[in-house]
DNA sequence: GATAATTTTCAACACTTGTTGAATTCATCA
DNA sequence: TGATGAATTCAACAAGTGTTGAAAATTATC
């Protein structure tokens, strides 16, 4: 047989296929011979490879998870770096947005599912709560304390709760749910992804200076 | 029989339980014989009083969504007439959130679980557009329309990015996650809804005001 | 108190669900 | 080639799904 380049493997058509339909549907909503089938494989495959549905839904959470995570606590040092360990809000934000931005820009689908399923899974009462906690707050936390030592004299109590308005914002976006583009009669595009940090970050920021420099720590 | 207070009619029983189950797992992770359960009747009658499960959704979902609606725009009716025509952007996003926050603190379990439920049902991709456009869209213009009067020379397209951080940080918020209290390691409890709304309005605030009114009608 | 209408239960339907064990194909390498 | 182990398919399971029609119980109406 002629050299050709080969076909992605069943094991990854199964999570590729599963992202998708899961970031569509959520857990609940998804049945494991509609991934089967669209990744082109039999139902029992899922099985050999991943086991019981939810550890396949856990494998699709986590692979891209720790990419995500390296990219942005790069992004973070690098900002402290070239700051002189005094980074700015500004600096900080970004570094926690910017590398989705980036990899959204690359256009690969996959990540645009596996974002849109992050949203999910952060709104998701009973869910979300294990798997963000497991695969995304310990990074959390360490930007986290950049914010505490950017601002020092902030309440603690007001910095995690901008960081959860924040949070909530960027979840919105990347869930897609395509509201705001009905509600704006087609202004604004969520698929729009050069101009909707551009203005996130400023948004975030002014929140964060507003909540947490202007009272002093003990402040109502 | 002597006089007592009877117990809430079955369907309202069935709705109620609804609400509470369909908040907490999704419309796809509620079964109509867990609901049955619940409310402790038979499911054909389910099926009776609401038809399908999907209808039984929207059931759930509509009835205290004109609730909110009105007292959501009582109160910029409010605040307009008390500001002669010219409300405050604090006291359109107060109008926009204390109603909400007046229903949370009356105790009741039904308006925290139904809360919980717009949450979820704002961040789903597939399901949530065309109900939450339905039911809620309507008023929202209403309150954009105060924004864009409240900054006349804010590009519209900032006003409505504004309007979907504003709603992403609300809707994480009502979704009841706890995620929230598990980062700050108990510092923050979602469910101490006396202080998040008074940090969510300035922070909602102070972004508007970056967002919209620090760049003239065409900025970048 | 008989009749009609509404509400509730019972039993079951056709179908889908996640999951599994055995059989089959495929690749690797002695 | 033949043997070993992994990858994949086949067929089926027991349990659970939404939904329904007919019977029974309850309530309303005259």
């Amino acid at each position: 047989m002629p050299d050709y380049t080969p076909p992605a493997p069943k094991s990854e058509r199964i999570l590729n296929a599963a992202e998708e339909l899961f970031a569509l549907h959520g857990f609940d909503g998804v049945t494991l011979r509609g991934i089967a089938t669209a990744a082109g494989v039999d139902v029992a495959l899922l099985n050999y490879h991943f086991g019981v549905k939810k550890k396949l839904f856990e494998v699709v959470f986590m692979r891209r998870a720790e990419i995500l995570n390296e990219a942005r606590l790069n992004a973070l040092l690098e900002a402290e770096a070239s700051s002189g360990g005094r980074p700015s809000l500004e600096q900080i934000v970004s570094a926690f947005l910017r590398p989705i931005q980036r990899f959204q820009l690359t256009g690969d689908e996959g990540w645009r599912n596996y974002l849109a399923l992050v949203g999910w899974v952060n709104s998701s009462s009973v869910w979300g709560e294990e798997m963000m906690h497991k695969s995304f707050d310990p990074l959390v936390a360490r930007f986290i304390e950049a914010l505490k030592k950017n601002m020092p004299d902030a309440d603690p109590q007001r910095i995690y709760w901008a960081y959860q308005f924040f949070s909530g914002a960027l979840t919105l976006t990347l869930a897609q749910t395509g509201r705001i583009g009905r509600l704006s009669d087609g202004l604004c595009r969520e698929s729009d992804v050069e101009t909707v940090y551009d203005l996130m970050i400023p948004f975030v920021v002014a929140g964060f200076r507003k909540l947490c420099m202007e009272h002093p720590e003990g402040g109502a």
